[in-house]
RNA sequence: GGAGAAAUGGCAGAGUGGUCGAAUGCGGCAGUCUUGAAAACUGUUGAGGGUCACACCUCCGGGGGUUCGAAUCCCUCUUUCUCCGCCA
């Protein structure tokens, strides 16, 4: 959520950002605006109606202290018209303030200024490339087949126990995916993150606080008799540990690391570019999220980048980076960069991971400060990437690593798979 | 799931209707003293709104109510603790 104030004062940048987003905020930037003028003037006429009942109630208590009761019933009876008043006001205010939180809770964050203006994945920057694409043998094979072939992945099975998008995972499957988990949390924690083992289901508050409520409970699977959501990431209970939080300066920065399910409906979804491991409603990520000092968070997303790629190196996969445009960036972030694997039995590059910088936009729904320096409480800035996300790297060793005798398993790993080949 | 108790500032812990945003202790910060440190002493020390700055307003787990006035009384929700039941 942007911060009213920032945006009084910066109207114009923050129109000329969110236009990144092909949105034309104009109108809804006013109405900010006057809403906030409006909730501050309300404010000011209930805090003065206030103060004078308050200063009533003082001196009748004064005077029912001294025996004065006739006195004081006189004044008793000038308080019902202040008491109606700011009755009035109360609710004028919670209208004014509710109109305003809504209207703010529709504004995504505003792009960094080298986000590319654009609509679709189509207008997304390519900012760095690596890897050679293996020449594969004639009757190579996508990896749903590589996975029925050599009876690793059951698709039918998760169908039949729970629906599609519900892959089951056996034998040397099932261990290559534990393997994957351990080895990606290995590396996070080598490189100063935390682990954690978070919570799989989360508060209506908590969604908020990251983001994805209001407005957005169509991406989760939300269990109506307890209010309770499963999370479509680890970023939701992980960046929410510091809801309402004030840390010192000299916490920062944070950095934590977990694996977790994830669940999204993906309502909408099918069709051949759904198929196999590509999109599914649970799978599993090792997520890593940082929180920053405002003037570190950049050289942050920065280290963050360097250390997804460090992992796809290791593990030998051709990858691209690209900057996205304002139309494909989530609605909280301001920067993100995706990580995309070649898969190359499909020829199509596969979204592996996710990295961005929220600046203040979680913080301010959060209530995420720190005190700096003049012993203020500032907004902290939050950030969070996937190192990695399993099903798609999962897709590209199996297709990449296919061999005509089988399936290679990468260098790094085989000390965590306990098997070389499959 | 049943019965009971509790929720106050960074922590501990007073406060049961009227200058209580809240005693006191610890912790934090600043100062005095000291070559320096410790100890001791003095001062200071929650958050949000509002203002050029004051004033002023709100917040004692959340929400609602009673009252001229609520941390204090009532209702409700949540959480924690104790006992019982159940159970990986």
């Amino acid at each position: 959520m942007l911060q009213v104030p920032f945006i009084r004062e910066n109207k114009a940048l923050v129109i000329e950002r969110l236009s990144k987003r092909n949105i034309n905020a104009i109108a809804m930037i006013d109405d900010v605006i006057a809403l906030d003028e409006k909730r501050r003037s309300i404010q000011t006429e209930l805090d003065n109606t206030l103060a004078e009942s308050n200063s009533i109630s003082k001196e009748i208590g004064g005077l029912f202290k001294s025996g004065k009761v006739e006195e004081a019933n006189v004044l008793k009876a000038k308080t019902g018209a202040l008491k109606e008043a700011s009755k009035t006001l109360t609710e004028q205010l919670n209208q004014a303030a509710d109109s305003l939180q809504e209207l703010l809770f529709q504004i995504p964050n505003i792009p960094h200024e080298s986000v590319p203006n654009g609509n679709t994945e189509d207008d997304n920057e390519e900012v760095f490339r690596c890897g050679d694409i293996p020449k594969l043998h004639k009757d190579a094979l996508p990896h749903w087949e590589l996975a029925k072939k050599y009876d690793i992945i059951d698709f039918d099975l998760g169908n039949k126990i729970t629906g599609a998008g519900f892959p089951v995972y056996k034998g040397k499957g099932a261990k290559l995916q534990r393997a994957l988990i351990t080895y990606f949390l290995d590396k996070n924690t080598e490189a100063g993150y935390t682990e954690y083992q978070l919570p799989l289901l989360v508060n209506e508050a908590s969604g908020i606080g990251t983001g994805q409520l209001p407005d957005k409970e169509g991406q989760m699977y939300h269990v109506t008799e307890d209010n309770l959501y499963l999370i479509p990431t680890a970023e939701v209970p992980g960046t929410n540990i510091f809801r309402n939080t004030v840390l010192n300066e000299a916490d920062l920065p944070i950095g934590i690391t977990g694996y977790t399910p994830c669940f999204r409906r993906e309502a909408g979804s099918y069709g051949a570019h759904v198929r196999g491991l590509n999109r599914l409603h649970q799978f599993d990520k090792v997520e890593i999220i940082r929180v920053e000092h405002p003037t570190k968070s950049y050289s942050a997303l920065d280290g963050m980048v360097n250390h997804v790629k460090g992992i796809l190196e290791a593990l030998k996969l051709p990858y691209r980076i690209l900057r996205l445009c304002g139309g494909d960036t989530s609605f909280a972030s301001a920067l993100t960069y995706d990580f995309e694997v070649f898969s190359t039995a499909q020829d199509r590059w596969l979204e592996v991971s996710s990295v961005s910088n929220f600046e203040t936009f979680q913080a301010n729904r959060l209530k995420l400060r720190f005190k700096n320096a003049d012993g203020k409480n500032e907004l902290a800035h939050t950030l969070n990437g996937s190192a990695l996300a399993l099903p798609r790297i999962l897709a590209g060793i199996l297709e990449n690593y296919q061999t005509e005798d089988g399936i290679e398993i990468p260098e790094v790993l085989r000390e965590y798979t306990g098997f070389h080949k499959i």
